[in-house]
DNA sequence: TAAGTTACTTACTTAAAGTAAGTATAAGTT
DNA sequence: AACTTATACTTACTTTAAGTAAGTAACTTA
């Protein structure tokens, strides 16, 4: 996907791009990158979110290794992996390029 | 959305995910970004993907501001705007982190 | 003990995506 | 001249994903 591989196209890309572009995702990822580990925090930090939406996208998150979710006694949290942590950075570009460009 | 925004989560950013993140709309603007102007090159370079989507996704883009349509004649051809070469090189960090973490 | 909280699950409705076929215009073939 | 092929779409219909609402089990707090 990079400028560099003019050819063809990175299947990883392609299922990064996907995973984290579903509704919802992106939002919940930011909430559990800035600290948010409990399913009500996460929840209360995205306006709108339903339950059934977190759940499912949650599962999906740990599904792909960026977001583990970790049981102590009956206290369930969820924390941002090294995989997780290192996607968040990589997000950063975008990010910038969404401030810069958006309304242009 | 960036590690520098803890308090909230930037919704051109959303907006920018959830465009791209779309089914077909990574694909689609990678061939546009790699030389693939016409709507039947297209869809040649994206296994899959349908005259419908194809023809959707595009007006999305267009939509957007990254993909310019344009018609000489009786010739239709799908170009990267400035925004949309920009978006392509914003994207690279994430392409890195596919290729680098996907599969751990 | 009764109400509230957390982290879900289940059932149902609506919107988005997928499949297949059709269309207008024109160029090339027989 | 009639017939096929191509491009760039559009339309109709089916399936999958997302949204809405309510329910649940295991606790905690008043």
């Amino acid at each position: 996907m990079a400028p560099d591989n003019p050819g063809g196209y990175c299947p990883y890309f392609h299922q990064t791009i996907e995973l984290i572009g579903r509704r919802w995702t992106g939002a919940i990822f930011f909430a559990v990158n800035n600290g948010k580990s409990h399913f009500g925090e996460i929840k209360e930090a995205v306006p709108g979110l339903s339950d059934r939406m977190l759940c499912e996208r949650l599962a999906e998150l740990g599904d792909a290794g960026v977001v583990d979710r970790v049981v102590e006694g009956r206290s369930v949290t969820y924390l941002s992996s090294a995989k997780g942590e290192a996607l968040y950075g990589a997000l950063e570009g975008l990010h910038h390029w969404a401030t810069d460009w958006w309304d242009l």
